[in-house]
DNA sequence: TAGATGACTAATA
DNA sequence: CTATTAGCCATCT
């Protein structure tokens, strides 16, 4: 393993995403330069090696919907922390688009 | 090395 | 709205 890794530069990423906002997988690979990498995105944050460290809560899909019950707590406590951090749902599994945004 | 898998995205019906 | 098809790319077996 090489620790300049494509997972190893979304972690990087995705630690860089900030408060009250959220990333999709297409524009986290877009920032990596590889913007059809969207699905090696989401694979590199199911390794997770660092749960405590990367916010993986913040990266959802193009729809602004959540993944599943991969991360840490499950769904729900996703849901809740991104509520904390002041982000709102349009729905019950969807966020406002105005959220997702990096930088 | 090759095939299967998946926390994706887009197009089509 | 959901279902299906297809393309993409890193990782796993």
């Amino acid at each position: 393993m090489r620790k300049n890794d494509f997972a190893h530069q979304v972690y990087k990423l995705v630690k860089k995403i900030p408060k009250g906002k959220v990333a999709t997988y297409g524009q986290i690979a877009q920032q990596l330069g590889k913007p059809k990498a969207a699905r090696a995105v989401g694979n590199a944050l199911h390794q997770n090696p660092n749960p405590q460290k990367i916010p993986c809560y913040r990266v959802v899909d193009h729809l602004g919907k959540i993944a599943g019950n991969y991360a840490f707590g499950g769904g729900l406590m996703q849901k809740k922390q991104l509520r904390a951090e002041g982000i709102e749902f349009k729905d019950k599994n969807h966020l406002k688009l105005k959220y997702i945004t990096i930088f």
